[in-house]
Parts: structure tokens; C-alpha cells; sequence
DNA sequence: CAGTATTTTTAGGCAAGGCTAAACTTTAAT
DNA sequence: ATTAAAGTTTAGCCTTGCCTAAAAATACTG
């Protein structure tokens, strides 16, 4: 199999690419908090195993191969995640910190049978999809809070950041997964927000809208 | 923390030494897969750490620290072992394996939530006792098969060998943990044992006896 | 107790995965 | 079209943990 370290590029390429679009050595450095030359060793070698397709100066893209792998890793996070959750009894922002070291865990048993225990999630604690054991998920149909005009009015259906930071914050407005959101007033200066939630109005910022997937009601 | 490596090495000094004694480097590098030089280095390493004590061409033992952190391994361990089986219904002999890898994640929520949501085993699968937070652990009365004498009656409370082969092998004549064990015949030339198990007889190797352990019927 | 056998350590190397500094591409801007 | 800035790669080094071969220490044996 694949290194803890192999994987957790291959997931970083993952999240941050776009489709076809190649994904730059540096923004992977960022993201994984490493140095650029560090990350293009490792593309090297991710190409090297079919894992990705690495174009020198230009960047980098999973192949199938390394798409595949990625769905398997981000299926044994999420699974995680939810066992952490839901059996034992840990908060929305503590889970991703452990669940990056079990997500590691080589066991093929040991991820169907976690599954079946959890009765076959279809999201995390966070909103996301978790991949079968195919790889395949349902896409959620969500919007940022960022692109909605005044007067939309929608469910929060998932978060980007996943930081106990932001969790937080979320948890001290009780905003969870389901609660509603109305889009009250958009300042355009600041690309901030007023909100009517859980039936009191509250002011975000454009980062707080950036990080919140809201299910629109028609 | 420790990497991995260093816990491994310390849960394996702990298994092979006896009280006071020192463990040999060799008799590290024939449980570890390693060679005696690879031991020598971490050997030094753990004494710099001062989770061992190591004299040189001697051998070493574990220091008052080492015992704690491999009492902490040990309890992980095992407690993975009993969720594997109690939850996602692995079998005894399947659980080691992937209870090499849990017991290496590191944090202390999730190994507290995991007792209690097994309800605080004190036992492992195969017998073994789990030790608490506190690094306690009850003492289990238990006496080696090999060591019986002809009449001598007891229960399996334990096995030493965890490997896939003798389990499978304990299975096949429907033997597990409490399963009732009566020495019918002790052949001194070759210390093999006729055994009477589940109401049938049962003729068992030397290396078999070795690894049984039972609470004798007094 | 000398000599051999065994065990252990040392010395030197290798692979993975990271780093810094220098060199080289690409992009952007005059 | 040059040139400066930004991004990327290369070269060389470090640490961890492992290895082999040789040297040193200890243990055994007659």
C-alpha cells in the first residue's frame, strides 16, 4: 500500500483540484504545511506509482488511480468521524484531528464492518458525503451563503473549515447542520451579512459566508 | 510523544522481562523482526528518553516511566481488541493485526470514550487483563496447561500465542475462553497431553500446553 | 586459563521524507 | 522585448530507523 504520507498528499491534491485544472506545487506546500521543494519530490514519486499526473512547472493532477485512493481515504475519515460522533460521544470539532490518524488504518474488514456498525452514513458530522466502498457518493445540492442575495432563505447542510476555531463559533450561535438561515440584509462594502437565525439576527463576516453550504428553499 | 517505533520497542522489552531481570539485545531483535544492531541504537535511544535502563552487552530493562507508557500501549491494545470484536464482530484471531495499528493513534479523549463505551472491560479477548487509565490492572489467577498433572481440571482463562494459526486451531475443537479442560493423561516423554475438552477427548502437543492458560478447579 | 563461539556494539550505508539555498522557469510589468 | 518578481526545481544535507560487515566483549569448553 501507499505511505501515511503518500496519502495524505494525495488527498491534498484531491481537495484542491478543480476538475481538470492542475493543481500548483505551492499550493499544495501551503495546505500541507510543507516546503515546495518537499512537494515536488513527492509528485515525483506519486507520478512515478500512476498515482498522479505531474507536469514540471505546471502543477499536478490525481490520475483515476489516485482519485480512486482518495475517495477510499476520505471514506475511512468520514466514517470515522461519524463513529467518533455518534459512539463516542465526541463534538463536531474534535473529531478531524483523530480521525486524520485513523483514516490511516490499512484494513479492509475493518472499514466495512465500521460501516455497517454506523448503518451506512451517507454524510458526516460535517455535512459531507462519505464515498462507498466504491468510491461513488451522493452530490449534495448546497450553496455558499456567500453567493445568496437578500431574502434567500435556506439550511445549512455543511461547512468547509472544519476547524475547532470555526466550529465553535458555530456552536456558541447554535448553528448546527439543519438549522435555518434568512438572508436578512448583504453589505456589498464588506461582502457581509445579517442573518435571521434560530429567531434572532445575527451579523458574519465574508468568512464566516464563505464557509457555510446552505440548502436553498424555492 | 513517542513515534511508533519507541512504543513498539517498549511493548516488547515489557512482554519479555521478568521482574528484575535484564532483557538481551538479541532476544529484542528475534521478538521485533529486527537485527540486534537496530536494537542496540533504539536501545540507546529509549535510555537517552530514560524509558529504559541500558547497560551495555548486558541488556535492559524499562524504568518506572517505561512500564507506565507501555502499561498505556497495552491498554489501548487491548481495548481495540474488545471493541473489534464486541462491535464489529471480528473474531479472536482477527483482531491483533489491526490492534497493532489503533493502539499507535494518539489521543487520550478518544481512548477514555472507548472504554466507557465498551462499559470498562476488563478483559481482552483472549483473557488478557486490560489495564485502567492508572496503568492497574487485575491480577488473573491462571496456570499454564504444561504444568498440570493427570486429574487436574480448570477453565481457559487465557492464551499466549495470539497468532491466526493457533486460534483457528483452538476453534476448530471449539475451544474459547472459559471452555471447561481436564488433564487426563500426561505423556512425560514427550509432554504432550490427552485432554478431556467438550465432552470429547483430545490428544495436544507440548507447544499447544505452552500456550493454554487455565484457572484450576480446586 | 587459553582459545573458540556467541553476543553485542560500532562503523558506514541506504531509503523515506523533510529542509535550505541556489539555480532555473514562467509570468508580469514596464 | 527586457527585466524583475514569483514560482519551481535541483543539489546537498539532516533525522529516523533500518541494514551489513567488522570489531569488540562476553561466555563457553576442554
Amino acid at each position: 500500500m501507499h505511505s501515511v504520507s503518500e496519502e495524505n498528499y494525495i488527498k491534498a491534491i484531491f481537495h484542491l483540484q478543480d476538475d481538470l485544472a492542475l493543481v500548483s506545487t505551492n499550493e499544495i506546500a501551503r495546505r500541507m504545511n510543507t516546503k515546495a521543494s518537499s512537494v515536488t519530490d513527492m509528485l515525483k514519486k506519486l507520478a512515478d506509482k500512476n498515482l498522479a499526473e505531474y507536469i514540471p512547472y505546471k502543477g499536478a493532477r490525481l490520475t483515476e488511480n489516485g482519485v480512486k485512493c482518495a475517495n477510499q481515504i476520505i471514506r475511512k475519515h468520514r466514517l470515522w468521524e461519524v463513529f467518533l460522533v455518534e459512539k463516542l460521544d465526541f463534538s463536531w470539532d474534535e473529531v478531524h484531528e483523530v480521525a486524520e490518524q485513523l483514516e490511516h488504518i490499512q484494513s479492509q474488514k475493518l472499514i466495512d464492518q465500521l460501516d455497517k456498525h454506523l448503518d451506512y452514513p451517507k454524510k458526516d458530522p460535517h455535512g459531507d458525503p462519505i464515498p462507498d466502498s466504491n468510491g461513488n457518493y451522493e452530490v449534495i445540492n448546497k450553496t455558499l451563503l456567500s453567493q445568496l442575495k437578500n431574502g434567500d432563505k435556506g439550511a445549512l447542510v455543511g461547512v468547509i473549515d472544519t476547524s475547532s476555531n470555526f466550529l465553535n463559533y458555530l456552536d456558541k450561535h447554535s448553528i448546527q447542520l439543519g438549522t435555518q438561515i434568512e438572508v436578512l440584509e448583504r453589505e456589498d462594502f464588506d461582502n457581509s451579512f445579517t442573518l435571521q437565525v434560530n429567531s434572532k439576527s445575527l451579523q458574519v463576516s465574508q468568512l464566516i459566508a464563505d464557509n457555510l453550504y446552505l440548502k436553498i428553499f424555492k
